[in-house]
DNA sequence: GTGCACATGTAATGTGTTACATGATTAT
DNA sequence: ATAATCATGTAACACATTACATGTGCAC
């Protein structure tokens, strides 16, 4: 079975909170500065009824009175299906190119146990490090012989690489402490 | 007119090096650890066409010998095109949401005059800076609440716009020096 | 002369964007 | 009553991905 969008999974993901309409989740998109998801309804009502579809959601109880709304919950399937995606080990390439991806995944994962979360992190930890060596390889090898603004953008990328290792290692370190003073 | 794909104005400011063919813009896709775009031929070859639909490229003179390969160049329209696109200032969403889109165009800048970069350097600072406080303003209004892996994630986002504040008043505190002992 | 890498393409598919359409309910 | 907002939806379109198809030149 072919995988869902990463925006089927957001919406997958905040059904889990409570029941809600699609006009609520397009709200939340707009009120959140994340910006991952744009708040249009060609997008979000289609893939309400993809997950429609598979099962991973169902039509909850419509409110009585007031006007109409389509309320949606996630199913049993659903809730394992999302919970296999949290559950994944991030490969290299969701960290390169998806990295809004993996923390829509790690924010999601906050509500069970801090287990989950470690692993997760120690995961992105050891890909961010081998993608931090290549780009500092790269740019000792190729970029002095590059234009100025060839040379900075290359600079962003690898400043930007090494902000998420200083940030994944304040995440652990985070972890640690609040595991041992509990 | 609409405005062509980030890919298709990738390929043509590749082009302005040299003559190449859309099996070079492949392997330099591939080589570069930028992997903003990938190497799929049915992406390049349908951007290659639209590209001389516009006449912002034509086909240069094929190589003797050796094996079939066709050559493209961009045109005086396709150069100016090029220009313009680069010329853009950059809007808040194109700093929030296409960041890599903004570092290629900077890293196609390099070529000409300082001055350009200067500004759209610049430019960026200005939407970075305000994007920062929203950020954290948002964090410290409504991360607190939220479970552990939301706060890390939310804090990934904060980080990684420090950064990039950081590495555009690095690069303009260069530009400045660079042009003093010039 | 057979296999492999080169080089160009096409087709099916899925998805997001934009814009438009349609009704219901609340406010004035 | 009328306008504005809420709420859901559809249609056209462009684009990327994946997989497949095709032929050429070179190496052995």
């Amino acid at each position: 079975m072919a995988d869902e969008s990463t925006l089927a999974y957001a919406l997958l993901g905040l059904l889990h909170g409570a029941p809600q309409s699609g006009y609520d989740l397009r709200k939340t998109f707009v009120a959140t500065p994340m910006a991952l998801f744009s708040d249009s309804p060609g997008a979000i009502y289609p893939a309400l009824r993809r997950l429609l579809r598979r099962r991973w959601i169902a039509a909850a109880a419509p409110p009585r009175g007031g006007r109409r709304r389509r309320l949606f919950a996630p199913t049993e399937a659903g809730r394992k299906a999302f919970a296999e995606w949290l559950d994944r080990p991030p490969s290299r390439e969701d960290v390169m190119r998806d990295w809004d991806v993996s923390m829509l995944r790690l924010a999601f994962m906050g509500a069970g146990s801090p287990e989950p979360v470690r692993r997760f992190l120690e995961a992105i930890q050891v890909q961010l490090r081998l993608q931090l060596r290549e780009l500092e390889a790269f740019q000792a090898a190729h970029t002095p012989a590059m234009p100025l603004g060839a040379q900075l953008a290359f600079a962003s990328g690898v400043e930007g690489c090494r902000a998420q290792v200083r940030w994944v290692e304040g995440a652990l370190a985070r972890m640690r402490k609040q595991r041992r003073t509990r």
